[in-house]
DNA sequence: CAGAGAACGAGACCGAGTCTCACTCTTGTC
DNA sequence: GACAAGAGTGAGACTCGGTCTCGTTCTCTG
């Protein structure tokens, strides 16, 4: 069941941003429809380079997809707010998928011990981050929460 | 005043680091001692590259400053919580002074515009944020909360 | 179906950060 | 003070994410 709903909310979001594309009047390609699937399945951040190797070793008889194509893809759907980079501070940037039919905005823990990347959402962190900008007198069109520490199986 | 204040407590930084360091058993070298002044003179956040250039014009005489001894240094600074690592989403690390007398502990405002790292702190957001990981059951050591909007400047 | 131009892949290139190694300097000992 | 041990240092080669270029391939429109 949550299955389902796990792959009708990817498929949601892979069929949303292929029509946001397409509105904008770009082409399809290969690559980008690959790279959508792919960023589809996910339930947390990919580094460039982990969707490097997953889309290179394309299917036989798939042509390869090539570096330049995954940063191009990354690039555009970043501009149409289809994707949110993410940086941890390995210096590795990290991408996935956002927009209204995607899982809700969401932080992250960074764990200390395996470097995994754990998401979370909180509503109450949200209020006061709101209440914050208002506060500081700021304009703010976006957030990052980074917290470092165990995560629950390092404990 | 204000830079007496700040005098003072970029003095009593350099000293306290310094006073860590070799409590914990490292030898004085050039590069160190000018790396940490160079740190206790800033009040944001600094790259390498940014302290590699002014440390490797040396004045007239003094030896230059290798990159591997910058990079040496802040790795030291850092496991000795003398120093703060941050990163901004470009993909370049930065650092500040951190630690007991260095100024409070603080997060950041990027902004869109003129790309200005505009610091900041909040009691309150400290507390929601402490409120937070224990409501998620995760053992935190570390966080970073980074806004992106308009800087007081560009509005 | 043909042309325009968007999208693509290969690979050269860039630059922040790491590693190595021979040299220099600080520090503790006599 | 002289000295030895070994911490600290600088030059430069290297790594590897990420960018750029360019000739080719593909998509869409007419």
């Amino acid at each position: 069941m949550l299955a389902t709903m796990l792959a009708d909310t990817a498929t949601d979001w892979a069929a949303y941003a292929r029509a946001v594309l397409v509105r904008a009047g770009h082409h399809r390609g290969a690559a980008r429809e690959r790279l959508i699937d792919l960023l589809a399945r996910q339930n947390c951040a990919l580094s460039a380079i982990e969707i490097e190797d997953a889309l290179r070793r394309g299917r036989r008889g798939q042509r390869p997809v090539g570096r330049a194509s995954i940063y191009r893809t990354l690039e555009l759907l970043h501009a149409h707010d289809l994707v949110i980079r993410l940086d941890v501070g390995d210096g590795v940037a990290r991408y996935e998928p956002a927009g209204p039919t995607s899982e809700h905005h969401h932080h992250h823990l960074l764990c200390d011990h395996c470097g995994r990347l754990v998401p979370f959402e909180d509503a109450a962190l949200e209020r006061s981050i709101e209440k914050l900008s208002d506060r500081l007198g700021f304009r703010t069109t976006d957030h990052e929460v980074t917290l470092r520490g165990d995560c629950p199986d390092c404990r």
